[in-house]
Parts: C-alpha cells; structure tokens; sequence
DNA sequence: CGGATACATTGACAATCTTCGATACGATAC
DNA sequence: GTATCGTATCGAAGATTGTCAATGTATCCG
C-alpha cells in the first residue's frame, strides 16, 4: 500500500517543475487544448504529454477528450485538496520552545 | 539571474520528500532541536541536515542557532508565501472552454 | 480502405536528488 | 590547551526525474 505522505508528496511534485509552472499559468486563464501549451513551451510532443500525466495523476488538473484533442484544465477540487494539504502541513498548533533537547 | 519559475519550483521542492514532511509534522507542533529530528527520522545525521537546508533556503522552515545545539521552526512568512503561491498558480480567472483550437 | 493528425507510451540517456561516510567546524567540557 | 559533542559540508553511489526519438493508438478526412 502506498504511504500517505507518499501521496502527498506526489501533489507537491507536480509544481516542482519549471514548464509545468508555465502550463498551470496557461491553464489559469481556462481551458487549453494539448497543441496550444505545446507551441508556448518549446519541448517535444511526448516531453509535455508526460508533465501532463504528472499534473492529471496529482490530481491539479483535468482532462478532457474531445475527438482528436485532448483539453485540460485545473480541477478545482483538486486545487482546493492541495492548498488545505499544504495548509495543513505547515499549521503550528504549539508554539513553546524546545527547552528540553538534553534530558 | 534566477528565473521566477525556479524560485516558486524551489519552494514546492521542499514538500516533495517523504522525510521532509514528517519533519514538517513533527515541527507544527512546535520548535524541535535537530537531534530530536534525527532520531524520529531514521536517516544519517549528514542526510538530515541536508533536508533542514532545502527547508530552510524555500522559506518554510527557520533556523536558531544556541550553543552546540539547532532548533528548527515553522517559519510563518515563509507558510504564508508558499499558500499565496499555490492559491495564486492554480486560480482560475475565466472559464471558457478552448473551442478555438483550430483557428 | 489509406493517409494524416493529435496524443500516449516506450526505451534510452542526461540531469537532478537522496543518501551515506568522511571530514571540517564551532561550541562546550575538562 | 585537548577532547568531545552537535551540526554542516564534501564527494561519491544509487535512485528518481526530465527529455527526446521512435513507436503505438485513436480519430478524422478523402
């Protein structure tokens, strides 16, 4: 069984990598067929089909099918399970000095 | 000079390590002493210095130095800029679908 | 049908990241 | 002073990731 941080890593691996920062950018203005993020992003065909896998996988975007092309866009829920992870993983709940490292 | 894009990559970098984040979890419950990191974290002592310095140069995590000994804390500004960037680079600002992909 | 288009998958290689052991360095302890 | 402790840095080995070219798989067009 795959370890729950292991999961959550995941989510953060899909921002970890500069062209898939651009396609988030692209996606945030809408909708954007495969052949549009292609052409701002000077990399191969299968180079960006891959990010794309990484992206859908971590679950930020989504992806629709439609004839011959394939459309994505940023899913929202996933957007919101990202950001309250992040949130979460950063909330201090205590906040006393660690006085007690020798004992 | 730095491109922006590896600055916001960096940052995200910083939770895509399983032994990151447990140490995240083990500091929102407050300040922690590098040693007592190390022995919830069964990794070498060399390793775990080096996962304090990616924390530390994203921003998330701060370091106070007394005597011999580290202790290691969430850094707020440093949370609250890692939110902001998540919110803002999965905000989406229209909602069009992409029906001109022909043109 | 056959060819072209849009995208996914595979396999190889290079770059990056994680890890360790060894060593270096600063702060105590003696 | 020297020894020791806590941590950082260095260098190398292994794992993971990004990239490409080649190939596979649908879908559309004629």
């Amino acid at each position: 069984m795959e370890n729950e941080n292991t999961k959550h890593a995941k989510v953060f691996k899909a921002f970890c990598d500069e062209n898939r920062l651009v396609i988030l950018q692209m996606l945030c203005t809408g909708e954007k067929c495969a052949c549009k993020l292609q052409d701002a992003l000077s990399i191969g065909q299968s180079t960006l089909s891959h990010h794309m896998k990484i992206l859908c996988e971590a679950g930020i975007v989504n992806a629709r099918k439609e004839g011959k092309w394939t459309y994505y866009s940023i899913h929202r829920e996933g957007r919101g399970m990202a950001i309250n992870l992040l949130t979460q993983l950063t909330e201090v709940t205590s906040d006393e000095p660690d006085f007690d490292c020798l004992e």
